[in-house]
DNA sequence: CGGGCTTGGTTCAAGTTTGAAACAAACTTA
DNA sequence: TAAGTTTGTTTCAAACTTGAACCAAGCCCG
């Protein structure tokens, strides 16, 4: 099949969101970075933590809160130990897991970044938008992180398909 | 002065955003490592270049024009210059200056790179949106890199403002 | 029970990013 | 014109990311 390529509306799109994503992530790397010591992500991942049920969490599940690979978290998760935000637990029930839970300065380092970060998301972004721009943007990713996390899922599930039926043609 | 936290329909859509954001990028990396063994931010490099006249740009410029530090940027060309895909080449004019040129190769990798990319960036995000929120998705990405670059063009050119006047009051 | 598959997590090496420092050429100005 | 500053780029070490490989512990079924 022939490629469709953009049209002049989504090369533009395409080209201001490729900017602005990048320049905006930049921006509020460096706020976090400077004013708490850690990247957005890594704040992020204490974020999450902070609002799960007696704040600590599997580590998958954070993982998959956050977005980002186990491998991943695993390095974070291990530098916020290391800096006191972090406490790991053994999983009782299940052997095999391990649980991050956010000790209390962790929350009070959270709670100190808090604001700031705060002020630079609104500076940036949303102090920007009109009501309607806001809730467009929430339509717009809601819709693209929905599909993907579907075609995760479908992917994962479907992994190696002619593996699960050994080899028998369906019948 | 007291925080002015995100309103709940901001929160919502900051988190969509993060969230979205992040997975179409990874989506995005993902293509471009397996079809083309670089991850997007190279392959924008190269689509950069290949706009330029004469296909060759100022490394400043090229580092401008993808968003980047020049530091990043001297490392992802020293990559494609191993893969022979860009070629350096010192400036005539300003003996400290070092031109990107993209090579023939790095121009038909990028050819048959594209349209897989295009694909992706389709099914991923513009076949899924109504052409009102395309137009949406560039003016409020538009708005927020705009901002930013002032931001970053203010923030230079004050760098140090008591310097500039060697000490003595304003009069 | 006892393989064999799946799941939860970590580890490892290779690749990338960051920000500060280093360099060198160009510019400015006394 | 020499000293000092700015500009263009690279270098370096430390931090981070990636994906594949690995190691256990749970699960499943004959």
């Amino acid at each position: 099949m022939t490629t469709r390529w953009l049209t002049p509306e989504e090369q533009r799109a395409w080209r201001a969101y490729i900017a602005g994503s990048s320049l905006l992530e930049d921006a509020i790397d460096r706020q976090l970075q400077q004013d708490a010591g850690m990247p957005h992500l890594y704040y992020s991942i204490l974020a999450n933590l902070s609002e799960a049920p007696d704040r600590r969490l599997r580590m998958t599940e954070l993982a998959e809160k956050s977005k980002i690979t186990r491998s991943r978290l695993t390095y974070a998760v291990t530098r916020l130990e290391k800096d006191g935000l972090i406490a790991r637990e053994g999983c009782p029930s299940d052997k095999r897991g391990s649980i991050a839970a956010l000790t209390d300065e962790g929350m009070s380092v959270l709670e100190r970044a808090a604001p700031g970060h705060v002020a630079t998301v609104r500076a940036t972004l949303f102090d920007r938008l009109t009501p309607r721009q806001v809730r467009q943007l929430e339509e717009i990713f809601s819709e693209v992180a929905g599909a993907l996390e579907d075609e995760e899922a479908r992917s994962t599930a479907d992994e190696v398909p002619w593996r699960r039926r050994s080899g028998r043609p369906c019948s």
